[in-house]
DNA sequence: GCTATGACAAGAA
DNA sequence: CTTCTTGCCATAG
């Protein structure tokens, strides 16, 4: 069994509706600071799409991966937009007012 | 068990 | 700001 990746889908799962998590923040949340890689790694594997928003989880600048395989780099700013978030100029989230702290 | 790879993060040039 | 390098941990072959 995969405690990395249960702990981390847990997590991620966890992530409420309009807010987003950094690789480094869930990666934290789940036990380790140091599975940012190993976070982005389990969502890769991602065996629960419907149950694991890996969409909701951005890298610590608050933008979307470079490499998000979801169905399209375009797809992830969708869905977070249909969430209630909003974009910058750069294409980035605030952290700030969306950034998810863990704490609820 | 070792090597190679990676949807990251932080630092340096 | 872009690019390169290092650190960390887990998965896959």
């Amino acid at each position: 069994m995969a405690n990395s990746f249960e702990r981390i889908y847990a997590v991620v799962k966890k992530i409420p509706r309009g807010t987003v998590a950094s690789y480094g923040q869930v990666a934290l949340l789940a036990g380790n600071p140091r599975w940012a890689r190993v976070v982005g790694y389990a969502l890769h594997a991602n065996p629960d799409p419907e149950g694991i928003p890996c969409y909701r989880v951005v890298t610590k600048d608050g933008r979307t991966s470079p490499a998000f395989a979801f169905g399209g780099a375009d797809i992830q700013r969708a869905l977070l937009e249909a969430d209630g978030i909003e974009f910058t100029e750069d294409g980035r989230v605030d952290m700030a007012k969306y950034g998810w702290t863990g704490l609820g």
